[in-house]
DNA sequence: CGGCTAAGTTAGCCGCGGCTAAGTTTGATT
DNA sequence: AATCAAACTTAGCCGCGGCTAACTTAGCCG
């Protein structure tokens, strides 16, 4: 069975972009109590007209709520799928960093390790910040 | 700052499919002294059509060398990218067990995450599987 | 040799996630 | 109220990595 392996992988990117910019989405929310596309530009480092493509894409898919020239909002399974991201990157980031790895490194690495890591795994990473290293 | 951690992540993606492409490609001339396109087809769980079009970016890009109906072979620089994929893989991969995770896990997480880590991490991970966990 | 099957090729299509260039809306400043 | 800059939208383009359908080649076996 390693042909499911790619699979896997492939369908962890199919929603990468989702995760990332519901994060984004709600951090700016957090932090300014609104989330306007030009936050995005600046975050993601791509252009106004690509954040609008996308934009529009995480609307058909049911994870946020906009309107011409409005700000944009998050709808309920927005909010979960940003909550559940956020969770699981943060323990990425911070095991990174217990491993001994730069906090800037972790910052990079994680942004893309994040999205490709199972329940199971993101259970030993938190075993590991709750409760030490692994003995043996 | 934050905006270029998610082009590295960006930038990673555009080499991943190449690094697993040309890591089967040597898996396969290493087994079986030869690599054709349906044992991409079965490794990869894509079609045949998709094989021949991402063979033929390898090629254009200078990593694997190969003619109408015949093996497919790879370049000295897909060798070289090759045995860098194949050990960062495997370190990714003994290090998630070690952590505790399933081998079927660490199968599965790592053929997602070996291509989000950088050299520094890389290092890290290493050093837990020649001299045990970090102390503290 | 002829046929059949597996392997490979080609053409044409799609959605994603990028881009540029050009135009529109908005809201603050004067 | 008019102006102007920033924010936003739209149209049109691109390459990647998928696919199906139809065809060709290679090679084995009867
Ligand atoms: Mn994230
Ligand atoms: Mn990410
Ligand atoms: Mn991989
Ligand atoms: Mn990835």
């Amino acid at each position: 069975m390693p042909t499911k392996v790619h699979q896997r992988t492939r369908s962890d990117h199919a929603s990468e972009v989702a995760e990332d910019y519901v994060e984004a989405i709600a951090d700016a929310i957090a932090d300014r109590g609104i989330c306007r596309a030009v936050e995005l530009v600046n975050q993601f480092g791509v252009t106004h007209a690509t954040v609008n493509n996308t934009i529009k894409r995480l609307q058909r898919d049911g994870l946020v709520k906009t309107a011409p020239y409005q700000p944009i909002e998050l709808t309920e399974r927005g909010k979960r799928l940003a909550s559940q991201s956020r969770r699981r990157h943060e323990i990425v980031q911070a095991f990174l960093q217990k491993l001994g790895v730069s906090a800037r490194t972790a910052a990079t690495d994680s942004e893309g390790i994040e999205h490709h890591v199972s329940k199971e795994t993101l259970g030993a990473m938190k075993r590991v910040l709750d409760n030490g290293w692994p003995t043996g």
